[in-house]
DNA sequence: AGCCAGGACTGAG
DNA sequence: CTCAGTCATGGC
């Protein structure tokens, strides 16, 4: 087989995966202020969930920056329990509207910074660390950046592609240039590694058998 | 019945 | 810098 370029493989891999699974039209959410409140409730957290909480906050009108920062803190608590570790991150999300509010004035404003002074900022807050200021720079802010997760991690590391960090990153941006493709691959690789790449895999059916390591070292 | 989710923070070595 | 411990609910 010819030898390709890493970019070259990633592309076929978005491709594949793309086709085999469909567009995901990620993030689900009404307002960009949604998205970050779902990136704080779904860390190491089941979107199933986070979903439960979101629908609470919507029932009583409260998913809003405004009132999120003003909010009693054992009333958030109750709101978002079933998406779990609710203390802190009642704590952090409230911290976190209100720092955004003071320093920003609302969500849109944030949009006319540049990419690497709005990740420095995001990452300073308490609760926020890498995965999560990419997820609300690519999906709430509509900045071109790459989500990489564990996921990620372990479905390149088993296809042998570079496995680190800002590897991934740097290879994938390079790679997949418009904002659409680069939300449309994080989604991807999320439903592909759901399915098929955990610890444990299930590779029956996996559209990437063919050029998974892991797969080919497990099978005798 | 466990195991683990669309992580981040902290303290120890 | 790496790494285990911690935080917590609910689905499978």
């Amino acid at each position: 087989m010819i030898s390709s370029t890493v970019s070259e493989r990633i592309e076929k891999i978005f491709y594949t995966l793309l086709n085999y699974f469909g567009p995901q039209n990620w993030w689900p959410a009404e307002t960009r202020y949604e998205v970050i409140v779902g990136s704080i409730l779904t860390q190491n957290t089941s979107w199933k969930n986070v979903e439960k909480a979101i629908k609470n906050l919507k029932e009583k009108g409260l998913l809003d920056i405004e009132k999120i920062s003003e909010i009693d803190l054992k009333d958030l608590y109750e709101l978002i329990k079933p998406s779990g570790f609710y203390k802190q991150k009642a704590e952090r999300l409230k911290n976190i509207s209100k720092r955004i509010l003071i320093d920003f004035g609302n969500v849109e404003n944030m949009m006319r910074y540049d990419l690497d002074y709005l990740y420095k900022y995001l990452i300073s807050l308490k609760g926020i660390g890498d995965e999560t200021a990419e997820s609300i720079l690519l999906y709430a802010l509509d900045k071109k950046i790459f989500v990489v997760d564990s996921y990620t991690i372990r479905i390149f590391q088993r296809l042998g592609l570079p496995s680190n960090r800002e590897e991934i990153k740097n290879q994938v941006m390079n790679t997949l240039k418009e904002l659409d493709n680069l939300k449309e691959f994080h989604a991807l690789l999320v439903e592909l590694g759901k399915r098929y790449c955990k610890k444990d895999p299930k590779c029956d059916g996996c559209p990437l058998n063919d050029s998974c390591l892991f797969r080919k070292g497990v099978e005798r």
